[in-house]
DNA sequence: GCTAGGTACCATGCCTCACAAGGTACCTAG
DNA sequence: CTAGGTACCTTGTGAGGCATGGTACCTAGC
């Protein structure tokens, strides 16, 4: 059985998404569906808010990212996510991982190619 | 907490090792130690034998390879995996998956950076 | 008022898969 | 006949993506 594409980018996306959110707010802090909108934004990195929400409370609990309400001028409040220290360097040991990993699949993907 | 580099491989691993895997037939036919061995040799792609066995059985029960049994001159006879059609296949379908998503990953990490 | 629809958040449960740990069996060397 | 290397496999655990469903706030239209 071949397996989807779809099927495929759900397990890549294991483990990288995450890194993809710390990564988003490097420019600034943001909020929930904000975030959800642009990782879904090319299909390829995030696939709707049942990803993001846990997502967000294990980052929050592991203390990579702190939270703050903000009132909006168009509906609910927000919950508004910022990286702290401990959030960089996780993101600095996530692309020290990423690049290597990324080789070894393309080579191992290469090698034996016709 | 920030997270240790191999947990983040760990993650990184699920859904690409098995189709390095794939890759990995296209030169012929192997073993499961041998194949454990390639893909353990860089330290990034897998993490020995739990990881491989459970990952081609999968393979064999969804027609991806199929194996026959050989006598070894050293040691008990090895069980010789290679890839079928449909796992020529899949392995395209994975490749066409991956490039996308190695982009995406990538620009989403670029952005924002100092 | 009050209902509809958009915005925003969150929790629950399923399923897959990497990995650790432990087990079986074959062969060779001393 | 035991030690060690080779080769295979199974079981159980845990993490995390995702589908689903639910709560609450706000604005617009009547």
């Amino acid at each position: 059985m071949v397996p989807s594409e779809e099927g495929i980018l759900t397990n890549l996306r294991r483990g990288a998404v995450e890194y993809c959110v710390l990564a988003s707010l490097r420019g600034g802090a943001s909020y929930g569906r904000d975030i959800a909108q642009q990782l879904s934004a090319d299909g390829v990195l995030m696939n709707g808010e049942g990803t993001l929400y846990p997502l967000l409370a294990r980052l929050r609990k592991s203390g990579l990212v702190e939270t703050h309400w903000q009132e909006s001028t168009s509906g609910p409040p927000r919950r508004y996510y910022a990286l702290t220290g401990e959030g960089e360097r996780a993101l600095e040991v996530f692309i020290r991982a990423w690049s290597p990993f990324r080789s070894a699949v393309d080579s191992s993907l290469g090698e034996g190619e016709q």
